[in-house]
DNA sequence: TTGACGTTACTACTAGGGTAGTATTACCTC
DNA sequence: GAGGTAATACTACCCTAGTAGTAACGTCAA
């Protein structure tokens, strides 16, 4: 299935992915994601296009037609890609610890005070909920 | 330069570099890398000599000549590595933030009490050295 | 009705990971 | 010295992300 190898998305496509999960309708045209996408660097118009379409053919994206336009939307949810990406990250370095992962960044990365008081607070209502 | 992009590893060569890193000697030969991989999957002998010399073009290992075999060692460190792919990782999907970034992880994915005393343990010492 | 414009379709190319067969080389043994 | 063996070198694929030019098409305005 073409979702089975969600977790190698490209960095574009998932910039993409990304803002049609953010869309409050979850419909965008070609030109919006373009659009959208112009801050974050240099795309011509027909690769996001091109882009799109390939997404389509991978099962990421639909397309519905609209005034002459084709508005894409998410076929695949936000929730499922982020955890596909993250598994594959974990087993990748960590072997399958999301425990280690944590730890060893939480030893090699800056980190603010504020950040370490979420965390905790996060962990204590973890541990309520087993 | 060609370690810019080390966060783009792919699997096999991940495996390859973590294999290598391992070795006491940071050593392996080409057969050794193949056997050792041959429990993980089913890769043909010259499947992994090209994958090392292609590795060593991007200037992921070097290699010596001994004993008319071609002794393979890493040429950059795994700290480097799993810094810049987590890097990457943590930006892609996260904006950059560690702290949502452990959040969600937290609270989407099963992990043990032991687990979680261990990470209260670590960030109770992290607090600490701010 | 013609031409500009916006849109999608088609096509083509580069790079890199992965995969592996075939060729070559060099030594070692009988 | 002939043949076998083990090693690397070379070559050639496939696939996918990224990139974008050009073609075709349909509509709308002058």
């Amino acid at each position: 299935m073409a979702k089975s190898k969600v977790y190698r998305l490209g960095d574009l496509q998932l910039k993409i992915m990304k803002l049609l999960w953010q869309r409050a309708d979850s419909e965008a045209a070609v030109a919006e994601v373009h659009q959208a996408l112009s801050g974050e660097g240099e795309w011509a118009y027909t690769t996001i296009a091109t882009m799109l379409r390939k997404m389509e053919a991978r099962g990421l994206v639909r397309h519905r037609l609209h005034d002459r336009k084709f508005l894409y939307r998410p076929a695949v949810r936000a929730e499922e890609v982020t955890r596909k990406i993250s598994t594959h990250f974990i087993d990748r370095l960590f072997e399958g610890s999301l425990g280690d992962m944590i730890a060893h960044l939480l030893t090699t990365r800056q980190i603010s005070r504020e950040e370490l008081v979420r965390l905790e607070t996060l962990i204590a209502e973890r541990k309520k909920k087993l």
